[in-house]
DNA sequence: AGCCCGACTTGGGTCGAGGACA
DNA sequence: TGTCCTCGACCCAAGTCGGGCT
């Protein structure tokens, strides 16, 4: 079949990054990225014969850069996506149903650990699922698996509860759009108005907060029992400054006006139950915000006198300046990246920017400074903060604890809220992730005349320090942050925004739930339309549908283009290049298996080798024909193309959403698949954990190995090796005892043996619990459950999870957690299902 | 329409407080 | 009581995405 070439379009060679400034079409330098993904402007390129950038660096780039920690060979061995692969004659989804049962299998050999997720059975068609790959013990692969499963409905009254909350949702979208009564055509265009459409507040607000009440009896019931003694502890643990900080929030709160609910004394209380409200924002993000403005770091302290700098063999007094940035690079130097070149070339130069002319003269080579002196002043300045006294030690916290305090806060709306970080970053040298090119950069002093200061006009305005102004202070209340500046090594802007735990980022996060949510309604839709688009005339449209595939199958970014030269080479799903895929006719007694290798986000490496449909894997081999391996692969469409075609099909719709709705539809579902109700709780943590960790390993959150795991693994097995001592005496015991009791059948050797039994019973469960945390810290090696926890699970499912199974929630969220949840945990029943 | 940039979320690393344990 | 180890708080880099300007 001939494709449609789109406009006109030279394909191949076009490059998916951003130039640099200097790099302008206007000079002649390559035609712009988004251009010619656009296939806009292709006709032009191919007319002036421009040459596209090569990327010289992309073979190097395909090496992990973290390498203890990414080495996935050694680490992971999970996910693969089993997709039986469709005759691509077959009618799409969702008629072409995989039928590959999925497993999630980690094994390791040398501990004899097995873990074995169950078989996933998602509520849509798609799968995450991994298997083992033991015979390939050498080589184990960070791989996320997934599957394609298109199953019939889910049964039962699960469903039947689904259904309902979809269908409220629905009725409440629909009588969301009536009332705008404007047309499809306006409301496509109306941001506004499609984000109400997924703003969990008004009506399906109210809702939830009816619910909660029709459901407050019993839950008030249910909970009262274990309620207290929570509460009890909580009171028990929290520090004093919290407590003190809720009395001072409540006060604010009443000299603002505002009702708190002054009557009651739990400090559970005191919290602003923003989700209880009902307020209609236009757009708004708040109606009063007052705060005291950033808190600066101290001022350089000069080195004492006898701590020097060596030039050359020669002692040097630095000016203050100098002598600053040259303490930034000491306090690194047992860092491997020092001794990288691009490192030390930036440093470098910053640094002799900062010098006197005269130092600029005297210091021309960095290798003949000497900067061990002032490394090991520190080193000791670290030794004595350690070697404090506990008063000393008090003073300080307590100094720090009155900084929050009075930094920490701000009053919005009349409410105390915490803020994210109050503090402004500190100079010192950038530390890019991966092969940044900007490392070892320095950056500046940010002073009060850099920072914009954002509150509201009638509020006490921040003061800047003495001596000092801001550079201005703004009244803009659509937007969240207090303070901002720019930041001088990329450009960037810092804000100084909320705690996670406030309204504001609260009912975001909320939002950005239901909006997935959402998604599973439609996601079956979706994925028959970009199913069809495989087949489709035009290129672009081809491009479309195989993106999309692995945004939703395999959980990939979206993949934004990035300016060339200013950050490390990294990619997302639509920047892929030809280089970070290889395609196999058969692997690993598979067909039409896709290689994955490249550099993600954070210079994360992501490798996995999934089998795909033979349309998707066609389809690739047309994409990378004629291409270089540096040329992207789907060189028709960018993000901005994607998001815009997502929000047709559902508005609100980007491809981000789709890692969120994967997320936390792999934990429902694993959640439901791996845990009973006759499970002990440690077997039930063992089980949340594992869920988690499908969805860690879907998303690849990798971590490196900690530094302590092999000791801490040794020192767990050595307790289990002694606990088992313990009971094979114990068991010993007891069979001494019951033989004493046949022999004498004494009421004394009858209770004899009840005691002996009862201590086998208890080092029998002590064991078991310690193998059971043994084999999750095992599983948990290189693999981070927390940025899943905090990023993309809906905590509606852990909550309702919690209920259902009477684990406390202190067991999954600590207390942060806890904070930016309340919402959640506050509305939630467990009869809860994503 | 395309591009740039602002605003916000996502992400892993680091480090020290404090709990566990000898 | 001292030491070790863990885990949470914090840090700040690096993404995504939308809006507004040209």
């Amino acid at each position: 079949m001939k494709l449609e070439e789109s406009e006109g379009h030279d394909g191949a060679k076009t490059s998916n990054r951003k130039r640099t400034a200097s790099e302008s079409p206007r000079d002649g330098s390559p035609t712009d990225r988004k251009k010619s993904k656009n296939g806009e402007k292709d006709k032009t390129d191919v007319k002036g014969g421009i040459h596209k950038a090569k990327h010289s660096s992309c073979k190097q780039s395909q090496k992990p850069l973290q390498e203890p920690k990414i080495t996935s060979s050694e680490n992971l061995n999970v996910a693969h996506v089993e997709t039986k692969a469709v005759d691509e004659d077959a009618s799409p989804s969702p008629g072409n149903k995989d039928t590959g049962l999925c497993k999630v299998i980690e094994s390791d050999e040398r501990k004899g650990i097995k873990l074995e997720l169950q078989e996933i059975d998602l509520f849509g068609p798609i799968e995450h699922s991994d298997t083992e790959r033991s015979e390939n013990k050498s080589k184990k692969s960070v791989d996320s698996k997934k599957d394609y499963k298109h199953k019939d409905k889910p049964k039962g009254s699960q469903r039947g509860k689904h259904l309902t909350d979809e269908k409220h949702l629905e009725k409440k979208m629909c009588q969301r759009s009536a009332n705008s009564s404007e047309s499809n055509s306006k409301r496509k265009k109306s941001k506004d108005s499609s984000e109400k459409d997924f703003t969990p507040t008004g009506d399906v607000k109210k809702e939830n907060i009816k619910e909660k009440t029709r459901n407050d009896k019993v839950k008030k019931e249910r909970s009262s029992k274990d309620k207290k003694p929570i509460s009890e502890k909580k009171r028990k643990k929290e520090p004093d400054g919290q407590v003190e900080s809720n009395k001072k929030m409540k006060k604010d709160a009443e000299m603002n006006g505002k009702n708190l609910k002054s009557t009651r004394t739990e400090e559970d209380d005191c919290k602003w139950k923003w989700w209880e409200e009902d307020n209609a924002n236009n757009g708004k993000k708040w109606s009063t915000l007052e705060h005291k403005g950033p808190f600066f770091p101290p001022e350089y302290e000069p080195l004492p006198s006898n701590v020097c700098f060596v030039y050359n063999g020669k002692s040097i007094k630095l000016s203050l300046a100098a002598e600053e940035v040259a303490t930034f690079y000491a306090k690194m130097l047992d860092h491997e990246y020092t001794t990288k070149s691009v490192f030390q070339e930036n440093f470098f130069n910053d640094w002799r920017e900062e010098m006197t002319e005269e130092e600029r003269e005297q210091i021309n080579k960095l290798s003949k400074c000497d900067f061990s002196h002032m490394a090991k002043y520190f080193l000791e300045k670290t030794e004595e903060k350690k070697a404090m006294t506990k008063e000393q030690k008090q003073v300080l916290k307590e100094e720090n604890n009155r900084l929050t305090e009075e930094y920490g806060f701000c009053l919005l709306d009349g409410h105390k809220e915490k803020i994210g970080n109050f503090r402004v970053e500190p100079p010192g040298l950038f530390r890019g992730r991966g092969e940044h090119p900007k490392m070892g950069k320095l950056k500046k002093r940010i002073l009060p005349e850099d920072i914009t200061i954002n509150c509201s006009k009638d509020s006490k305005i921040p003061e800047a320090p003495k001596g000092h102004r801001w550079r201005k202070v703004q009244h803009d209340d659509t937007v969240t942050w207090l303070a901002s500046w720019v930041e001088n090594v990329q450009g960037n802007l810092k804000y100084i925004m909320l705690n996670p735990s406030s309204k504001l980022k609260g009912e975001k996060d909320w939002q950005k739930y239901e909006v997935a949510r959402k998604l599973k309604l439609k996601v079956e839709t979706i994925r028959r339309l970009y199913r069809e688009d495989w087949k489709n005339r035009e290129m672009k449209i081809r491009q479309r549908g195989v993106a999309l595939y692995f945004i939703d199958k395999l959980a990939l970014r979206a993949g934004n283009e990035k300016e060339e030269g200013e950050t490390a080479d990294t990619v997302g799903c639509c920047s892929l290049r030809v280089e970070h895929i290889t395609l196999h006719e058969e692997k690993g007694g598979q067909e039409f298996v896709v290689e994955f290798d490249f550099l993600g986000k954070d210079s994360i490496r992501y490798y996995n080798e999934v089998p795909v449909e033979s349309r998707v894997f066609r389809n690739l081999k047309l994409f990378m024909e004629n291409k270089d391996p540096e040329d992207d692969l789907f060189d028709r469409i960018n993000t901005i193309y994607l998001n815009k075609h997502l929000n047709q099909s559902m508005p609100g719709l980007t491809a981000k959403v789709f890692r969120t709705f994967n997320a936390s539809t792999t934990l429902q579902d694993q959640l439901n698949k791996l845990t009973t109700a006759d499970m002990t709780l440690e077997e039930k943590l063992l089980s949340y954990n594992r869920a988690n960790r499908a969805v860690a390993i879907l998303c690849n959150h990798q971590r490196a190995a900690p530094k302590t795991f092999e000791k801490s693994m040794q020192n767990m097995l050595d307790k289990i090796a002694q606990k088992q001592q313990q009971l094979d005496v114990a068991k010993m015991e007891l069979k001494e005892a019951k033989k004493e009791h046949k022999k004498a059948g004494t009421e004394r050797t009858r209770k004899l043996v009840e005691k002996k039994e009862a201590a086998v019973k208890r080092l029998e469960e002590q064991l078991k619990k310690l193998q059971l945390q043994m084999t999750d810290r095992e599983e948990n090696k290189v693999i981070a459950l927390g940025t899943s926890k905090l990023n993309y699970l809906d905590p509606r499912i852990s909550v309702a999870w919690c209920k259902k199974f009477n684990v406390p929630i202190e067991k999954i969220y600590n207390k942060t957690q806890r904070d930016k949840f309340a919402w959640a945990i506050d509305m939630t029943e467990e009869d809860f299902q994503f």
